[in-house]
RNA sequence: GGAGGUGUGGCCGAGUGGACAAUGGCAGCAGACUGUAAAUCUGCCGGGCAACGCCCUACGGAGGUUCGAAUCCUCCCGCCUCCA
């Protein structure tokens, strides 16, 4: 993103670092313009909200968890009563996470071998045995628009040598994934690189992954602790060692000022629990920076959240009757915070998209910068290497502009197929 | 009028001779949260200070016993229950 910084070697499917990209993700249930937010309905549902809601939120895709599907209600449960869509009412398009992450976020309730993830179940102790085929084919089942193949989401910190043992294991899911996928009914499978910190661990697997023809790559094993730059560092590597005519996924991020700094390298795709975890906490995301609506401030308070959001909460309820919602427990508060963060997220996506198409990516970060520090909007985008804010204003929209056009993103062979997702420029 | 019970920090409520400035919970004041085991978790929460320790004030009030009392005794005050 920074002309000026060294950069590593394109990776060989590369023809040089990748800039900001507008794109479509083409699938059976609909298209999602790049680049995208998914909000986390991890049980099939945004924690309080409808699937009514959160289409009309403006969220373009659901992202579930298959895990957690698959030991409650059941892909059975789920396959008899019409698939996931069905299931939970959401008609747009679906993606659901493989149940990697939980190798990471259920530790001490799994234990990982060459052939899989045995879980304990957190619900009721029972063992379940994830297997890189049966997470394929449960997927296929449940009849989500994209899959993602099971890997091993590593902690932070790990040694080289763990990174690099675990990625010849998640690489072997990787390959058995690809050979069970059959994509019946019009969906794709995504496949996830790990690798830890260790630039070149990644730009290896992103190389090897990229062999396997997935139809979109995600960027897993981030967001567990490390420090914002290695991630930040991480992310601009690999998506520069991704194929670029198809999706790249940032999973799990995040704050907005890291999905910015991640869109200016080339990343189509985010999901992140925040918006909707830090709503119910009680802490809301504006344009003028972050709030906490608890603090005694906002009693008083007679101010909509924000005054340019457009959602059901601030179109006309004020900070004050937020914070006595939320303060005396009445589940109404987190419904409507949660409402309003997604709004928020997806706005800024929106936002993001324009300032791609106008070239003004720039002013977007400034913005972002100017937030008080401490306040959850992440470190400025602008320079990962350094705090401040006022570098990131005044350097150019890495290669984002109208005079920066993406010739990597031209014209793939699959971009016009809507057999499967794929992901490519407009126009 | 008689008998029994009870009174603890903003609220509820443990504690019944030293380890008690006093367990918990709530409320309050902050912090955290990144492919959701999270409407969760963590810290602070009588006052003061030259503050990893010390001092002051505190378990209804006043006395007393004791080396030592929220805890035992006496009286007073309030509240509750039962009997007249």
């Amino acid at each position: 993103m920074e002309p000026r910084a060294p950069r590593l070697p394109a990776g060989a499917l590369g023809a040089g670092a990748p800039v900001a990209r507008r794109g479509r993700l083409i699938t059976p249930h609909g298209v999602v313009e790049t680049p995208a937010f998914m909000p986390v309905g991890t049980l099939g549902a945004v924690k309080g909200v409808t699937p009514q809601e959160l289409a009309a939120a403006g969220a373009p895709i659901l992202l579930a968890n298959l895990y957690h599907l698959a030991l409650r209600p059941g892909i059975d449960v789920i396959e008899r009563l019409g698939g996931l869509h069905r299931f939970t009412g959401w008609s747009g398009p679906l993606l659901t996470d493989s149940g990697g992450f939980q190798v990471w976020s259920l530790g001490h309730l799994r234990t990982v071998d060459d052939g899989g993830v045995t879980f304990r179940s957190h619900l009721d102790g029972s063992t379940w045995r994830f297997t890189p085929a049966a997470v394929v084919d449960w997927q296929e089942r449940l009849g989500v628009d994209v899959a993602m193949t099971l890997d091993e989401c590593l902690p932070w910190p790990v040694s080289r040598e763990q990174a690099a043992a675990s990625w010849e294991r998640t690489l072997d899911w990787a390959r058995q994934a690809r050979a069970a996928w059959r994509g019946d009914a019009g969906g794709g499978l995504f496949g996830i690189v790990q690798g830890s910190v260790f630039h070149d661990l990644r730009q290896r697997a992103a190389g090897e992954l990229a062999a396997l023809d997935f139809d979109g790559y995600a960027i897993g094993g981030v967001s567990v602790g490390e420090p914002a730059a290695e991630r930040r560092a991480v992310v601009e590597q690999t998506a520069a060692a991704l194929p670029p005519e198809r999706p790249r996924y940032l999973m799990g991020v995040g704050y907005p000022a890291d999905m910015l700094h991640a869109a200016m390298h080339g990343i189509d795709l985010f999901d992140c629990v925040l918006p909707a975890r830090n709503a119910r906490h009680g802490v809301l995301f504006t344009r003028e920076g972050v709030l906490k609506i608890r603090h005694a401030r906002f009693r008083d308070d007679p101010r909509p959240l924000d005054p340019e959001c457009g959602c059901p909460c601030c179109t006309r309820l004020s900070r004050a009757f937020l914070h006595h919602l939320m303060r005396a427990g009445e589940l109404t508060g987190p419904v409507l915070a949660t409402l309003h963060n997604l709004r928020y997220y997806l706005d800024f996506m929106a936002e993001l998209r324009q300032a791609i198409a106008l070239g003004a990516l720039a002013d977007l970060a400034a913005r972002l910068a100017s937030f008080p520090a401490g306040h959850g909007a992440g470190d400025p985008a602008g320079d990962p290497r350094s705090p401040r804010t006022s570098r990131a204003s005044r350097e150019d929209p890495p290669g984002a502009g109208p005079h920066h056009p993406d010739p990597q993103e031209q014209r793939s062979p699959d971009a016009g197929r809507q057999a499967r997702p794929a992901c490519r420029d407009h126009d």
